[in-house]
DNA sequence: CTGTGATATGGGATCGTTCCCATAGGTGAC
DNA sequence: GTCACCTATGGGAACGATCCCATATCACAG
């Protein structure tokens, strides 16, 4: 089926060692023999065994990505699937390929399935609870976190300034005179909600407008529960003369627009929506919208970038990136 | 730093041949060393090395699946992504795993790639030249392909019936009363794009309208495109009449219904928008967009299938697998 | 003419598994 | 009592590369 070094060797009338070195180019082999050895490679479209490379150097040139949610389509996912693209090209360009899995957070299957495959490293996304850090720590893995939250102060993370990002919203919505805001918050449990609601509440407080905002939770993010909620509270929302709308993600922001353009509320005419992450389709919806960037690019570059000098042991690595945020404003508002 | 089978079977007091028939499961062990060696494993936390396994068994589990374009993100890409999501999650209910790469269609960097890490089979995405069959076919490897156009009668392949697609569109739009319909079609070397197009023509021919469509190319086949080309066609397009706007795939339509949108052309009151994939945002638009489905949840899944079987060598599997269109009537018509 | 160091090549151990084969005890049939 | 057969275990080759070490030739210095 497939060739073998031992064949190549054989053909080019040399010990196995020179051909070894003359295909992985290391050491020496005199010009006649090189010539020789190289045109059996071509001529037999000889293709070095990566698998039994791996063995020897015990190193994969993998590394695992495991996003924690709950198993389903994620390269699909709006935010998360920026954040993958952009770990891919990044692994690329250092010549690491990536495995990719979901798994709950209490699950801890798809790290033990890394461990088999003896990735060089691994790069944990979104909320996870510490059993899943505590299990990793025990093997001598190389790992870092994406996106998630922990207060352990050994583990290096890379976040966004979902705080700050939040504060600016308030300030830009505030800055642009509205005073009463109806908010969309996503699961609390979850970091970057957390923090861009938190932020956000600050960013009234110090206009004193912190009674200004109706908060209304919900437990996922997605497009669909956007409808769903304001839809639920539109009663609510309809009576309270609210002139802006923040939520927690794009998404939601994008869900709840469908339900307030279904009803005649004007945007941004009538009630001014934003959101946050800029996923691709915010740009491209009608009106465009509002929000806060998350940038996936520099979050998945640097991951691998860091992930790497992790696994060349490079010393005295920073514990904690954290990328400011950035107000992209647009039609919605 | 990792544990090895001989660690194992030392500690048990067994020997490696033993140690791996209890581990891997199959042959013969008494009860008690069975439950001696497992209580190891379990202490020692060990992980039985992959990459050991797939050297020894010829098999890695891996399945490659290349995306034929221009080195880019692509797993945000809206109908890739989807396709992705469906190809990830069927590799990993039957045991692989996956590497993706991307690839312009001259290059064979990635095939080699794949040919390197001894992946068990091939899922070849999108249009590709001759070249590259010719190169896999070389190998002794399984493949097919998902999406591409191939004259060639060996190739397995997995394509959605654009033509028919295209045909159902035109006969819904006629039976909606439009006459005058204004096409934007995608790259003609694109086969989806082509055949979409020929599809709708021979619609309108059945009920005598082929005169009735006016059409431009675009050259790409995303968002921006779209906006640009209905930009660049604005006078001819508002002074013409048509009352319908085909396009060959939805990203065209939404970035074409943005143009329409800012100059107050009311969808579907003045004109109606036609796409076609059914991508997410489709669904989630305002007007919501009337598209052809692509059901990449069944051609996902069925490419791992097909792979798996040509892999395990089943006889007699089809050369060709279609897919029906299902017209998805929304809010924009 | 001996010593040193660069160039060039091959032999064989090694990585961590699986699996074939040899061995051996126990059991039941004839 | 011998044969067959099942259960149970261990020894060692094999998978396909890398790489350490030994060996050999050659050039050149002293």
């Amino acid at each position: 089926m497939s060739h073998n070094i031992k064949e190549i060797a054989l053909l080019a009338g040399v010990s196995k060692s020179t051909a070894s070195r003359v295909i992985s180019g290391k050491g020496y082999a005199s010009a006649e023999v090189r010539e020789r050895v190289l045109s059996v490679v071509e001529r037999l479209q000889y293709k070095p065994n990566a698998v039994a490379r791996a063995m020897v150097a015990k190193r994969t040139h993998d590394i695992g990505v495991i996003v924690f949610r709950d198993r389903q389509p994620i390269v699909s996912h709006p935010l998360y699937g920026k954040l993958i693209d952009a770990i891919l090209m990044a692994a690329e360009a250092r010549g690491y390929s990536v495995f990719l899995k979901t798994d709950q957070e209490m699950s801890l299957r798809s790290t033990d399935y890394m461990l088999e495959r003896r990735v060089d490293g691994l790069i944990l996304i979104s909320r996870l609870r510490k059993n899943v850090i505590d299990y990793v720590k025990k093997f001598n893995l190389p790992y870092l976190m994406v996106n998630g939250s922990t207060d352990d102060p050994d583990v290096i993370h890379l976040v966004s300034n979902d705080e700050e990002g939040g504060e600016r919203a308030a300030a830009y919505l505030h800055g642009r005179g509205h005073r009463k805001f109806f908010v969309i918050a996503g699961p609390q449990e979850h970091r970057s909600h957390n923090l861009r609601l938190t932020g956000f509440r600050r960013g009234l407080d110090r206009f004193g407008q912190i009674e200004a905002a109706e908060v209304v939770y919900s437990s996922e993010s997605d497009f669909e529960y956007g409808s769903r909620l304001m839809s639920a509270h539109w009663e609510a929302f309809a009576r309270g003369g609210y002139t802006a709308l923040f939520t927690t993600n794009d998404m939601l922001a994008l869900g709840a627009m469908k339900v307030l353009q279904a009803r005649a509320v004007a945007v941004p005419g009538q009630v001014a929506v934003m959101g946050f992450d800029n996923v691709a389709y915010a740009g491209m919806h009608t009106p465009s919208l509002t929000t806060v960037r998350v940038d996936t690019d520099s979050m998945g570059r640097d991951a691998v970038d860091m992930l790497d000098r992790l696994i060349r042991q490079e010393e005295d690595l920073p514990k904690l990136i954290e990328y400011a945020s950035e107000l992209i404003v647009r039609e919605s508002t």
